[in-house]
Order: C-alpha cells, then structure tokens, then sequence
DNA sequence: CTGACTGCAAAATCTTTGCAAAGAC
DNA sequence: GTCTTTGCAAAGATTTTGCAGTCAG
C-alpha cells in the first residue's frame, strides 16, 4: 500500500500541473480517507472532519467539490449505494469488488481474479475501451440473515 | 420471453396477495417497461408515457411509488447511473450484467456464465445470502473512441 | 498581486409525503 | 361502503452554484 507522503505529493504534483492550489481543506479530505480505510458519504466525511477536527473551517460544498476533483483525478473512487447517493473510498488500493448489505450498509470488499479477467475479456469483445469496472454483489451477510 | 399478458397475470397475483389494487397507472408503468426495452429514469418514463397517452392521468409521485412497488417484488430492477439518479428496466429476463458508455451513456447488455458462477462462489465463501448482483463495465463505446 | 478556493446561503435536482378526492373490489 | 391509490403541491434530501471575501503561490 502506497504512504501517505507519497500519496500526498502524488495530490500536490496533480494539483500544480493543473494550476490548481493546494489547500488545507483539500489534504484534509485525502487524509481522511487515507486514514479511514472504508467507504463514506460526503455528508459522513465532512460531519466525522469537524468532529475529529473543531477547529478547521470546511464546508460542505467544499467536500463536495474536493470529492468531484480526487474522483476526476483517479484518487477516489465511488460506489453507488442504494437510492442514498455515493460512497466515496480511496481508491489506489489494488481494484477490487464489493459485496454489499441492504440491512446493515456494511460493505466487504474482495478481489477475484477469475473476475477481473472475464471482464477485459467482455470489454474486448464488445469494442468498449474500458475504464472502469464495479461489481456489487447484494444480499444480507452473515449477521444479517438471522 | 415471458409474454406480456402472463406477466400481467403475475402482477395481478402479486397485487392480490398483498391487498393492493390493480390500478391503471400501475399497469401503464408496467406495459411501458415491458414494451420499451430499455433503461429508464422515473422522469423519463413519466415523461414519455404522459407522451404517448396525453390522456392518461399520472403523477411523477405515482412512478416513483409503481417503481419502488415493482422493484420489491423483483418485476423490474434498477442500475444506478453516475450521479444522476437510477435507472429501470424490466428484471424478468435472465440475469445480465452492463456495459456503460460514460460519453453518450448508452447501455450495452451482456450475459456471461463464468462471472455469474464466479459470484454465486464468492457469495457462498463470504457466508452471504446473496439476493442481487450487478456488474458494470464503464468506457466509451465503439462509437465513443474517436 | 493575481487568480483560484472557500464558506455561506440560495438554487437546483431528485425523491418522498400529507391530504382530500377518486377509484378498485 | 371500505380501504387503497392517486395527483397535486409542499416538504425533504442531496448536490450544485453564485458571490464576496480569503488564501496560495
């Protein structure tokens, strides 16, 4: 897994080839996610940062709009949850799928090699230049199916 | 393919079961579904039905509730799109999976038996009573690459 | 300094809900 | 008749935007 320093002079190298500025709200949302290994909202990182943090001034359009940018970059990356919007996770760790809880939200995530395979395979066969791929597997886990 | 009037039936039972009235706005969606082969968003079924029968008298309200109705009782499902909301489609058909072109957002289906074993495996390994899966390939389609 | 970024609140979306009237059975 | 469903409009929820002040480079 990638360092965090590492990660983040990846975000600042990004930001300056794009003429973009490196702010203080911006590294605290990568941080949080960084050190946060799970999948969040935006309402969820913005309401956990001030409370981890009282004293920083963010707002929520901010979360928002740092989100759209680490997810445009490829730093993050999102999953579609229900009817409840997005998910966000960090998303340099090796691809991976989700199996996902309607009862209790909880998502686990694997990797499944025969997976990532067949998928290359179906993306060539239809022409499609792919660049990205999601599989959710829905149902109750473990704890859930009592 | 089921034919329409069998999955009329099938509804009407369901209703039944439950105490729930067969209305026209509910057969409306339901017909629409099953003869426009596609992926919907409630707006636009709303839309185009309101089009095809300028006389039929139908709320946005009522295909959200019909939509919700049909998805809890497995006659449709829905795949959520980017940002934008969800889309719907007719879910008796046999289980496929998408392709996604994320420049003009067509929709490819595609069936393929490897990865639908391979996610009933992972589901059993995870202890996971599985009751839904998705995959989706985003890219640009052939059309897109240009 | 200059131009990008931020918070705020307002606006825009999308979806759900309350309610009185209408409709199914 | 009774009880569910409907359309409407209002309310909620979530996300985006406009803007004046702030901050990074």
């Amino acid at each position: 897994m990638i360092s965090y320093p590492i990660l983040l002079e990846k975000f600042q190298t990004l930001l300056k080839e794009n003429q973009l500025k490196f702010t203080k709200q911006r590294e605290f949302v990568l941080k949080f996610l960084y050190e946060n290994d799970e999948h969040f909202t935006p309402e969820e990182i913005y309401t956990l940062l001030k409370q981890k943090y009282p004293d920083i001034n963010i707002g929520i359009a901010t979360v928002y709009r740092t989100l759209a940018l680490l997810e445009a970059s490829q730093i993050v990356s999102s999953i579609s949850f229900g009817t409840a919007g997005k998910k966000y996770e960090l998303g340099l760790k090796k691809h991976h799928d989700h199996l996902i809880c309607t009862k209790c939200g909880e998502i686990i995530e694997f990797l499944d090699e025969t997976i990532e395979q067949q998928q290359k395979l179906i993306a060539k066969q239809f022409n499609f230049k792919m660049t990205d791929h999601a599989m959710k597997i829905v149902g109750l886990c473990k704890n859930c199916q009592d």
